[in-house]
DNA sequence: GCAGTGATCATA
DNA sequence: ATGATCACTGCC
């Protein structure tokens, strides 16, 4: 059995509703190349911001300069500072001209979306350019498959300000580790 | 629990 | 020009 080839992941795949690229994602590999060598990560947690009527997402109050990247074709990434330290990596989703994208929230043993970006070396020379080998930067499926029951979906983090509706939204998806399904399901909860 | 940190955006 | 906000993290 020779084991199944990479596919860089192109335009085509992110050319589609975020919530189905936040969770078309995982499993996937985030690829990093500094200089010589590359690096090859399991992407693990996402989020999906829908559009400009998300008002979770940046896209809610129009085109500014820091978002124009979220406006560029499937596939850009659109890095930004958050809290004046971090930070966060996107890639945008949807036709080009609308304002979508998903926030890589982990990756297999580096959690939490501002630690990722420090830890692979990601900052904003790399926004508004198109994820690809050439950049430095991209995505690759490697032919594995997800279970569904591996994957947990639930409401975005730190959201809080968007208001009720949005901020209910389950667009946040995580990959489980295997071990997680093997623990015995706990019992009702007591009280 | 909450301070750090500074670009960004709205308001003027 | 000024001030509030922030898709977070680390330390109390």
């Amino acid at each position: 059995m020779t084991a199944p080839k990479s596919v860089w992941l192109g335009p085509d795949f992110f050319r589609r509703d975020a919530k189905v690229v936040a969770r078309a994602l995982l499993g996937k590999a985030l690829v990093t190349s500094h200089g010589k060598t590359v690096s090859s990560h399991t992407i693990t947690e996402t989020e999906a911001y829908v559009g400009p009527h998300d008002l979770a997402s940046h896209s809610a109050r129009g085109r500014t300069n820091r978002n124009a990247p979220m406006f560029g074709p499937p596939g850009t990434l659109y890095i930004y500072r958050i809290y004046g330290l971090h930070w966060m990596l996107n890639v945008v989703t949807g036709e080009v001209g609308y304002p979508a994208a998903v926030l890589i929230r982990s990756v297999e043993a580096i959690t939490g979306p501002g630690r990722l970006t420090r830890g692979l070396g990601i900052t904003d020379r790399l926004n508004g350019q198109m994820a690809s080998r050439q950049a430095g930067l991209g995505f690759a499926d490697r032919g594995n498959r997800i279970a569904s029951r591996r994957i947990l979906r639930t409401a975005r983090i730190g959201v809080a300000y968007a208001g009720d509706i949005w901020a209910a939204k389950e667009y946040r998806f995580v990959l489980l580790p295997d071990a997680v399904l093997r623990v015995p399901r706990a019992k009702a909860a007591k009280g």
